[in-house]
DNA sequence: CCTGGGATTTTCT
DNA sequence: GAAAATCCCAGGA
């Protein structure tokens, strides 16, 4: 079993798009009653400044967006559709709004209990593995996040953080550049290419 | 393979 | 009152 670090304030300092290239290959570690759930970090998604029209912060600051203009490292969770969760990491300095949203995980262990909380009503006899966490609805109700952990500080949380194994790398040639998904709205902005994931993960939400 | 609609509720106009 | 950083399912090609 390889070794996992918790990643430390400098880490979220980076610049929003090297940290969203940073971020792949993370683990996403959440805790709660006496379960601790593990997954590696796939898919990323930037949203950054004030001019970004497929930003929550573009429409100025607000009860909902205040943390995207919060310090880098806390978690930014708001609720879409009406019913998913979305967990997004808050980027850059103080008064400039971005984040990075998470996309897509690949379940790494808790693997029973995140197909016990993503259970969905309807008659199913099982849940592939592949769709899971693959995605950005799906990986928040798999690992228990919602609105209670809006504003939690990952450097400094029991029950929310990211890790790192540092013997492991990714490389650029890992890695994709895409466009975002489910912004057809943002006009210029929905060209460009601030997602990004790991090529040849199974567990990217789409490719 | 693709397209379209329904679920469900907070947020902002 | 409309829109929304989603997901799942049904139906057609």
């Amino acid at each position: 079993m390889s070794k996992l670090k918790r990643l430390p304030a400098k880490f979220y300092q980076q610049d929003t798009f090297a940290l969203a290239e940073n971020l792949l290959g993370k683990y996403l570690i959440r805790k709660y009653n006496n379960h601790i759930l593990n997954g590696k970090i796939v898919e990323t998604e930037c949203y950054y400044g004030p001019n970004d029209l497929a930003s929550h912060a573009s429409r100025g600051k607000t009860e909902r967006t205040k943390l995207m203009f919060a310090q880098p490292g806390l978690a930014y969770i708001y609720l879409i559709y009406g019913m998913y969760y979305c967990l997004n990491i808050v980027t850059e300095h103080k008064n400039f709004p971005a984040a990075i949203l998470i996309r897509a995980i690949e379940p790494i262990s808790g693997l029973k209990q995140m197909a016990k909380n993503r259970q969905i009503p309807v008659a199913q006899n099982s849940l592939p593995i592949t769709k899971l966490t693959s995605g950005p609805g799906k990986l928040c109700q798999a690992f228990k996040i919602n609105k209670s952990l809006n504003g939690e500080n990952l450097i400094t949380s029991k029950k929310l953080y990211l890790a790192t194994n540092t013997q492991e790398k990714i490389t650029p040639k890992q890695i994709k550049k895409a466009k975002r998904i489910g912004i057809d709205y943002a006009g210029q902005y929905k060209n460009k290419l601030w997602r990004y994931y790991l090529k040849d993960n199974l567990f990217v939400s789409q490719k």
